[in-house]
DNA sequence: TAAGATAATGATAATCATTCCCATTTTAGC
DNA sequence: GCTAAAATGGGAATGATTATCATTATCTTA
């Protein structure tokens, strides 16, 4: 279980029952979800709620700090809890991600809050090029 | 005027007439931008050509290393020049994102090259927080 | 240089994630 | 319990991007 207790840009109120359904069920799934992914994993476990009220949900978790997104090469948002799966190898010829396991980052996030007007929630760290498969293929 | 001749992912096959005024129109703009702006702008400059090649082009540039692309918060790609605004603060409250002027990651990104089985192109780095005028204003 | 093959282009329709709208339901404060 | 505010559902609207396909330009090679 994750501490939802740090520092957010929303002031702590409570979640309502299906903003608390979305995000249990992403900090059940193992990976960055699409919301309509997310949407069908919800439903499928019972929970009773709209596609509209699943984006809604998303998008105030992540004012609350408690969920981030990245957007993939073809305009895709995925979700995920905080501070999982930031940093990517992507693909840009099939497009594919592999999250790298670890961030170099910290230090310099931590220069950055001081020197800027700015208050960091998270980051994303991405390196874009040609996967090992797609170079022994001709484009 | 930048130097193309760095190694890439597809062969150095020419440009055609369209694809160069595509890729001369968003080095002559300062700032990325998304591919609807640089069809208006490329209309606005005379240029006789379709929204579908603008897309077309930019994908191919992008796979000739020529260009790079980030998506914003509300899904739209937004194109430039390789190596240049790789960085962002982007607000999560209002979407904005100001570019960061530096770079700290050259030294990882050629220790990734030997390490991984993956050949880098470019990488994007971007920090989400709240800016300084939404920190002042109730959500 | 002309014919045929191949790639590029333009216009428009189709796609699809996301947002908007609004009637209904739930929640919070009193 | 009553009233106002917030949340929700479902379906329509939006808008960026992609697919389709007929047409045009380019390249190859004889």
């Amino acid at each position: 279980m994750l501490d939802h207790s740090f520092h957010s840009p929303l002031p702590p109120t409570r979640l309502t029952t299906k903003q608390q359904a979305v995000l249990t069920q992403l900090e059940r799934l193992q990976e960055a979800v699409s919301a309509q992914r997310l949407y069908a994993e919800l439903r499928q476990h019972g929970e009773s709620l709209g596609l509209a009220t699943v984006y809604r949900s998303l998008d105030l978790l992540k004012l609350k700090g408690l969920v981030q997104s990245r957007t993939t090469t073809d305009g895709e948002a995925l979700y995920s809890p905080i501070q999982q799966d930031q940093h990517y190898l992507t693909c840009l010829q099939c497009g594919s991600s592999v999250p790298l396991d670890f961030c170099p980052l910290q230090a310099m996030e931590n220069q950055l809050r001081r020197s800027q007007a700015f208050t960091i929630y998270y980051h994303t760290l991405e390196f874009f090029g040609v996967c090992e498969p797609c170079t022994h293929q001709a484009q």
